[in-house]
DNA sequence: CTGTCATTAGTCAGACAG
DNA sequence: ATTACTGTCTGACTAATG
């Protein structure tokens, strides 16, 4: 037996600017804008209204991490830097990146859905796949359901996909944004999916759609008419394949209900460049920040690491990582600081750094870690 | 003993995404 | 005064092992 899965995609719509619209609810029908780091925080004013900061008033290096569909009408979108944001929209609202009030909005929202359809892949804070194949229920009814549901838990809208696999899902549920349901059989595949950008599949990203530029090939519909074997020469046998199995719709991934973490990191930009020499002492002071703090997470999250890495940004953006794989799972800011330090000693420091990172790999649950055996020990047979 | 091959672990960069 | 942060995956290369 198989039979066709039923796979729905559900991704919120300007997910952070609209919990931040719940608060403020003044701001509806306005230009918004989230990101940068807090300081512009709305302020209350003696008659009770909210005086709140304008794009043109921002100085830094942030960029914006959600704006609402009135911004990105001004041509504003999310990984934009806000100087430049600046430009086109000086007079846009900009507010602060608020995590923990998503990432409750976020807990919501997927329990809403469990509520109805509990088989559900987590795919970050504001969208997730959910598998509807065993729900008796017609696939426009369920959908409005789910919908009300979250609308019910949130008062914030959603766009749901749903199709055959997890690849149309996905760019179903962006095709009638926001607050829009579209169902796409395989027969639909020429008439909706062929004439789109070939960027819009998950996977091509500004790299390789400029490489199918240069080859001709700008709509899925080209991709889905350039023979494998060409594919397969310019991005190689896997990349090739997978090129010419999306263009025709064809994805097999299943839902993947739980997953374990693959690493832990934090990182951090500076407000101004930091010189290794002449800032030494405030770097050292970020940098073990940082490994306390990966540690602070690893323990809370209960993991030992036995590959620690560090992250260089430099002044010109170019970027580059060291790691070391150590013997025993590390979870003490100390032991990853020195580590760390190990790796940092492989980096010729001659430019102007802007951003630091620390990364821990490799991870155990700390309940199956090895502990290091004393030192007395460690000679023994036994 | 030497060369080759397969396999795995480790390291690093880069692409991509949310 | 342009370009965050966290995380996953893959490919290329090297070294070690058998």
């Amino acid at each position: 037996m198989n039979s066709i899965r039923r796979i729905a995609h559900l991704d919120m719509d300007a997910f952070f600017a609209s919990v931040e619209l719940l608060r403020y609810p003044e701001l509806r029908g306005q230009a918004v804008v989230v990101g940068g780091r807090s300081a512009h925080q709305p302020v209350e004013q003696p008659d009770g209204s909210r005086r709140f900061s304008r794009l043109r008033e921002y100085a830094g290096r942030g960029v914006i991490t959600t704006s609402t569909y009135e911004a990105r009408a001004l041509g504003v979108f999310s990984g934009m830097g806000l100087m430049k944001s600046a430009q086109l929209a000086p007079e846009a609202i900009l507010l602060p990146a608020n995590f923990d009030a998503y990432r409750d909005y976020s807990r919501k929202f997927k329990a809403a859905v469990a509520g109805i359809a509990p088989l559900i892949e987590d795919r970050g804070i504001d969208e997730i796949y959910i598998d509807l194949g065993d729900i008796a229920e017609e696939t426009k009814v369920l959908a409005e359901r789910i919908k009300q549901a979250v609308f019910a838990a949130t008062g914030l809208t959603c766009s749901i996909g749903i199709s055959p696999n997890k690849l149309l899902a996905k760019i179903c549920s962006d095709l009638e944004k926001p607050n829009g349901i579209t169902i796409l059989g395989m027969d639909d595949i020429p008439e909706r999916i062929w004439p789109l950008p070939a960027r819009k599949i998950n996977g091509i990203g500004p790299k390789a759609s400029a490489t199918l530029a240069r080859l001709g090939i700008n709509t899925i519909g080209d991709l889905a008419a350039t023979p494998a074997e060409l594919l397969v020469r310019k991005f190689g046998q896997t990349t090739g394949v997978w090129l010419h199995q999306v263009a025709h719709g064809l994805d097999e991934r299943p839902i993947v209900t739980e997953s374990e973490p693959k690493s832990i990191s934090r990182e951090s930009t500076f407000e101004r460049d930091l010189h290794a020499r002449q800032d030494r002492a405030e770097l050292s002071g970020l940098f073990t920040a940082l490994c306390r703090r990966v540690a602070d997470d690893l323990q809370r999250q209960g993991y030992v690491s036995r590959t620690i890495g560090i992250k260089l940004r430099f002044a010109d953006f170019h970027t580059l990582t060291r790691d070391i794989t150590v013997p025993i799972g590390l979870s003490d800011g100390d032991q990853i600081r020195k580590v760390a330090g190990e790796c940092l000693k492989r980096v010729p420091l001659t430019q102007k750094i802007r951003l630091l990172g620390v990364r821990a790999s490799g991870l155990v649950p700390a309940a199956d870690a090895v502990l290091a055996p004393p030192a007395a020990q460690s000679e023994l047979p036994f």
